[in-house]
DNA sequence: CTGAAATATTCCTATCAGGAGATATATTGA
DNA sequence: TCAATATATCTCCTGATAGGAATATTTCAG
């Protein structure tokens, strides 16, 4: 129930929806999210920490840069259900297809300064 | 994006989950879901109206009572998909095993003066 | 080691969500 | 019509949550 829930929650804010439709097409930094989302920095290492604690992403670091990406699900059935689900559920949203055109012109190189 | 977010915020307590969990097994008045959950009435009530909202639950009035059960998810693609696999999602909780059991227990007969 | 850059954490604020009591509404029976 | 019952709505309180500013941490280059 608590990690059903957890999920749940992850899932209800419209701004970790479009990181997680986001993370569909590429691995990304926080800076890159941060740019996509239009929020400031803590805003958005706060909503990964949400999502990876739901076991919906995870990440890598290499180097300064902290990579997220989606997981394999195989936290909970939850998860993976709705990381499966994800794929196509809103695909079709105007707001999200706008975000994942956006996507390739967000590059860590173009914002960070290192 | 809307219609997603309603329906996975409906989901995200353990109250209402229950009384989906609940309605799986039978139809409902407002009374028989306020004594199963131990909650005052209008909390009952509003927990269904947001379920109602977000297209997972419907009812008919019969008279005095107002009996909620289960929609076929034909409002949303979102609610169809979640009504279908919480019907085996948390089965084995054992908390929501515990819960079903009492179900035939609770009978408006029983609660209710009239 | 030191400075700079990316990210995480802390703290504060405003808004939202769950809960209950009081009250309004609706339906039925007399 | 009136009283009783079931449910819905309103109001208030409290705890949770999204957001940002300030700060801490981590990592790398030099």
């Amino acid at each position: 129930m608590k990690a059903f829930v957890k999920v749940m929650k992850a899932l209800s804010d419209p701004n970790r929806i479009r990181i997680i439709k986001m993370l569909q097409h590429k691995t990304m930094c926080v800076c890159e999210i941060q740019e996509a989302l239009q929020v400031a920095q803590p805003t958005a290492s706060k909503h990964l920490k949400l999502l990876e604690d739901a076991g919906l992403v995870t990440f890598q670091k290499e180097g300064i840069w902290v990579n997220y990406y989606l997981t394999d699900g195989s936290s909970t059935p939850y998860a993976a259900s709705f990381l499966g689900n994800l794929r196509h559920w809103l695909e079709d949203e105007p707001e999200i297809a706008e975000l994942v055109e956006k996507l390739p012109t967000i590059r860590r190189e173009n914002i960070c300064k290192k």
